[in-house]
Parts: structure tokens; C-alpha cells; sequence
RNA sequence: GGCGGCGUAGCUCAGUCGGUUAGAGCGGCGGCUUCAUAAGCCGUAGGUCGUUGGUUCAAGUCCAACCGUCGCUACCA
């Protein structure tokens, strides 16, 4: 059992507002620092702003603003947006951010020092409209295939990071820690980048001239360059953790895991491990890449305006509910659909009519049956057993799941000991055996059954559904459940005291009702 | 063009490095039940696992080709 953690996101580039897939990564990151807090270990959640570029710039000059003013307005939208949401990170930085700077600064100084960097003159054919060089790729018949319209041929001197250097390393690397990209197809892509026909050049060029662009870091050995993009991003990865010198960097930085959406595999990939290698840093300890949501089958796009906004989500719904579906539905690593039936039909079949559902059901014969108060639970029988078996057996199972990167799967488990406590209820029948004098006695051991099962639910979902488990708890009696208490002690079955006075509360997550389809 | 994903019951999808009668949830249908959010429980509904051809004692599960579909190809997770 390893005793930290460190969970990153990417730095999100800042001219969106959070759509779905940022919020997915966020909710994964959260999630898996969540549970390993439960367990007990010491954890670190980073987040933040991808703020430099030419992009920015545009932005800023359209608005006749700063890009320095644009940044911030998005990072804050950025940092408001988790912050209500409920993500529990622990950093949320900036690529402007002054100790990030002079952290990119000095790497760079160390790899240029190394003779990793050179200078050289690039000639080839620029597109005015792109504002930058385009590569075979970008063009059709001779001309850009973004803009129509031929490019003109153009040179300039720039700095290039020779990754190339790497490579064969980084192929034998990753050939001997087969999950260090995971999931696998994913690693596997990887390898084929880094072999010769991938086209990938062993040149990645990491300045642009301040005369082209001057929104980013200057680099310490040229000040007529700043640095372009990649490079400075990646880094935040360590400079969120204190690099080179911070304790917090021994102690994280070997346990680090990057959760990323498969569009930026490349640069995470290939750009960074060469980077960490070129610098003499360890590899984190694992790429994890998911896929894309798509609504109604198509792409989430700005231009499409089909973005799903994470606030919008809280609003009509809960975010909870909407953090949920998210989890629930996705395979990591592979492309999911998003739609508001299918979110509304989720919310509806397991948090409703399942998880709401037993959640009332079991409140109210307490409050009936029991004066409102735990009850005391008897010799169990077998039903009890199962239940107490089935809870075990859950515990474990998720643990599994979640290291593994499968929260679908952990929350199709944790289900399933909500359906074994309802199949119990059936079983059982306190509403009858309360009047039947023969079966009155066993109804305190079914009830304490019930609820001590609920309170082994919210712990496990607690990581998944903060908010929900923390109302369950609080439903049951108990303050601050998770405080100074850890997996697996924390499921142990009896845990609940009897006598703790509950609450029966409003519904947890009320049924939608869909009158029309909205189509 | 190159590379890659996907194509399994009406719908959304699982199928853990090939092996007993192909699974889940939702929906539909029939029944039970009434503590509960018209929720719950039981039963049921029979899909040539895109097509063709291979490898194998054995393929949804490996290989090839093809069809359909979606995506990536240096900055939208």
C-alpha cells in the first residue's frame, strides 16, 4: 500500500469556458484523489490554466484588451466553476504563475546547458492566416487546407528541443512498463509515433520570436524568444509539486498519476517523457487517457455550440447527478454518448428508484418502527450474512476497480449491494413482521441491517458522490463519518452505533419526470 | 493520404490477453407487494455477436480483406 498520491489534470487552455470534457478529466482527478484519501494516504490534486500562446493573444486583440487580462478572466472562470462545483483540489495553477516561470525558466537553462536545445533557421511555408508554418499535412494541393489560400515561403531562427535523442529510450521504456500508458491501444499509438513512418520529427521547436509573439516566458539564454507553448505547459506538472527542490516533489512526483482526453496523447506522450528524460526526472508513474463525449453523435465542439456546461448541469440537475452520469457512463479510455435522456434515465434507475429509494424507505420504518433511533441489531441470520457478505465483497471490488481506472465498473458494483439491501427489504418485510407478534422481534436486526448497509454505501461513494454520501451520513446520525477513519476499517461491517438518532429527509434525488420528449 | 476507434438483444453498452446453453442496465410484457420517490421484488422477453474468408480441437474474443461509421493527424478534455 503506497502512501501518497498525486493526481494532475490538464491545464486547461483558456479560451473556452468548462465544457463536458474538462469537467470529465476534473471529475475522474477528483474521484481517484478522493479515494485514496479515504485509504488514508497522502494526497495532492492538481489542477489549473494553460495561459500562454498565440491564441491568447488574438483573443486579447480582438477585445483590444491584455492577454494578461483574458488569461485571468478564463482561469477564473476556470477555478470559480470547480470551486462550486465541490472539486477538492489542492493547487490550481497558472502558466503565469511567477514560481512557474522561473521553474520553466530553469529547466530550460538545464537543457539547453545539456546541449539538448539548438538554434537554427527553419525555412518553409508559412500561412498568414494560420500565423504559423505549415507542414505537408496542413496542406492540400499546395494550399493551407484550414485557410484555402497558398502560404508564403518564409524563414526563421528558432530553438528546437532535440526529443529525437529520446526516442529509442523512450520505446524501450515504455515496452518495459506496459501500463505506464494505459489504456493499452493507447500505448500502443504511442509506439507507433515514436517509429520512423510516424512523420513525428525528433525536433520539437519551443520558441517563437517576440516579434511574432510575446505572450509567454522569456527564455533565459535569448531574451529576443519567449517560450512556445508545449514545453512551458508541461511543465506544470512539476512545478505544482515544488520541483526540483521542494519535499513535496520527492514525495509525490514518483507516485504522479496525468489523467488526459486523448487529444493530447502526443504531447504527453512523447513531448514530456523526453522532456522529464532530457532533465533527469523519473516518468510519472502513469499516462491515463480517456475518450471523448459526444452528443448525439457528434463532436463536442464551440463552433457546433453543443457544448454541455458543467454549471448549466448543476443547475437543471444536481451536480452530482450530472458528476454521476459521467462516471457511470464512460469506459475510460473510450468515447461515450451524452445526452439529457440518457443522463435524466440514469438519474432516474440508480439514484432515484434504487439508491433515493432504499435511502427513504429504510429512514422511515426507523423512524416508524424504531422511534427514529438505530436500532440494535440481533444474532444475524443468513439474509444478514449475505448482506454483510455481499458489502464485503463490494469493498474490494471497487477498490479494485478504481485502481484500475474503472470508476463504470465500481459504481455498477456499489449498485449492486444497493439492490442486494432492496432484495433484503423484500425478503424481510418489516412493514409486516412489525405487526406479526412471531417476527416483530427480528425487525430491529433488519432495520440496523439496512442502515448500517447505507452507511457502508456512503462510504464507498463517498469519492464518487461527496455530497450524497455525506447526507446519508448525516441522515444516519453521523457527524463527519469519514474524519480520522480509513479504508478498509471504515467498511467493516458493524461500524454503526445503535442508538444514533436519524432523519428521514426529503427525497435524495427526486425522480424526473419527462412529460415529452424534448426532440 | 497516413493512423486509430467503433459496428453484440428495441436503446446504452459489458464481455478481464479463444473454451461449458453470448451478459448487464434501461425499456416492453406478466405477476407479487405497499415500508418507500407510482419506487421495490419475482418471472419473461430468444441477438446469424457488420460481411466474407482464414488460423485452431475450439472465435464475439486471433489474422486478412471488405462494407458502414466516427475520430485523430502539434495545442478544443
Amino acid at each position: 500500500m503506497s502512501e501518497a498520491f498525486y493526481v494532475t489534470t490538464p491545464i486547461y487552455y483558456v479560451n473556452a469556458e468548462p465544457h463536458i470534457g474538462h469537467t470529465y478529466t476534473t471529475v475522474v482527478a477528483d474521484m481517484l484523489a478522493r479515494y485514496h484519501r479515504l485509504k488514508g494516504e497522502t494526497c495532492f490534486m492538481l489542477t489549473g490554466t494553460d495561459e500562454h500562446g498565440d491564441k491568447i493573444l488574438e483573443v486579447a486583440q480582438e477585445r483590444g484588451t491584455t492577454p494578461d487580462a483574458v488569461a485571468t478572466e478564463y482561469a477564473q472562470l476556470f477555478k470559480k466553476t470547480w470551486d462550486q462545483l465541490g472539486i477538492d483540489y489542492d493547487r490550481f495553477i497558472r502558466t503565469t504563475d511567477p514560481d512557474h516561470r522561473l521553474v520553466v525558466q530553469s529547466i530550460l537553462q538545464k537543457v539547453y546547458d545539456a546541449g539538448e536545445i539548438e538554434f537554427k533557421e527553419y525555412e518553409g511555408l508559412y500561412c498568414v492566416g494560420c500565423e504559423r508554418f505549415l507542414t505537408d499535412r496542413d496542406m492540400v494541393d499546395g494550399l493551407c487546407r484550414d485557410h484555402e489560400r497558398a502560404p508564403e515561403s518564409r524563414s526563421e531562427s528558432n530553438y528546437f528541443f532535440n526529443m529525437g535523442a529520446h526516442f529509442s529510450w523512450l520505446a524501450e521504456t515504455i515496452e518495459a512498463h506496459p501500463d505506464f500508458i494505459r489504456p493499452e491501444h493507447y500505448r500502443n499509438e504511442v509506439l507507433a509515433m515514436l517509429s520512423e513512418e510516424s512523420g513525428l520529427g525528433g525536433e520539437l521547436c519551443i520558441s517563437r520570436p517576440k516579434e511574432r509573439l510575446d505572450w509567454g516566458i522569456e527564455l533565459p539564454f535569448d531574451n529576443r524568444y519567449v517560450c512556445y507553448v508545449w514545453f512551458d505547459a508541461l511543465i506544470n506538472y512539476l512545478t505544482g509539486v515544488g520541483y526540483p527542490d521542494g519535499s513535496e516533489f520527492e514525495t509525490f512526483w514518483p507516485v504522479s498519476e496525468h489523467i488526459i482526453g486523448k487529444d493530447i496523447l502526443k504531447p504527453h506522450g512523447v513531448f514530456w517523457p523526453c522532456m522529464l528524460h532530457a532533465i533527469g526526472a523519473p516518468l510519472p508513474r502513469h499516462l491515463n487517457v480517456h475518450g471523448f463525449w459526444n452528443l448525439d453523435n457528434r463532436k463536442v465542439s464551440k463552433s457546433l455550440g453543443n457544448l454541455v456546461s458543467p454549471q448549466v448541469m448543476d443547475e437543471r440537475y444536481g451536480f452530482e447527478a450530472f458528476r454521476y452520469f459521467l462516471l457511470r457512463e464512460m469506459v475510460f479510455g473510450q468515447d461515450s454518448s451524452f445526452s439529457e435522456p440518457l443522463l435524466i434515465a440514469r438519474i432516474n434507475a440508480d439514484l432515484a428508484n434504487n439508491l433515493g429509494n432504499l435511502v427513504s424507505r429504510t429512514l422511515n420504518m426507523t423512524g416508524r418502527f424504531a422511534d427514529g433511533l438505530v436500532p440494535r441489531a440481533g444474532a444475524p441470520g443468513e439474509a444478514e450474512l449475505v448482506i454483510e457478505e455481499t458489502a464485503a465483497r463490494v469493498t474490494s471490488e471497487v477498490d479494485e476497480h478504481v485502481l484500475s481506472l474503472r470508476p463504470q465498473r465500481a459504481l455498477e458494483s456499489i449498485m449492486g449491494l444497493i439492490d442486494a439491501t432492496n432484495r433484503y427489504l423484500e425478503l424481510r418485510e418489516p412493514w409486516k413482521a412489525a405487526k406479526d407478534p412471531e417476527r416483530a422481534d427480528q425487525v430491529p436486526t433488519t432495520l440496523y441491517t439496512c442502515c448500517e448497509s447505507l452507511r457502508v454505501t456512503a462510504v464507498l461513494l463517498s469519492a464518487f458522490l461527496p455530497q450524497t454520501s455525506h447526507e446519508i451520513f448525516s441522515r444516519l446520525g453521523l457527524g463527519n463519518a469519514l474524519e480520522g477513519a480509513f479504508l478498509p476499517e471504515l467498511t467493516r461491517w458493524g461500524g454503526l452505533e445503535a442508538g444514533l438518532p436519524t432523519r428521514k429527509g426529503p427525497p435524495l434525488f427526486p425522480r424526473i419526470e419527462v412529460t415529452e420528449d424534448s426532440k
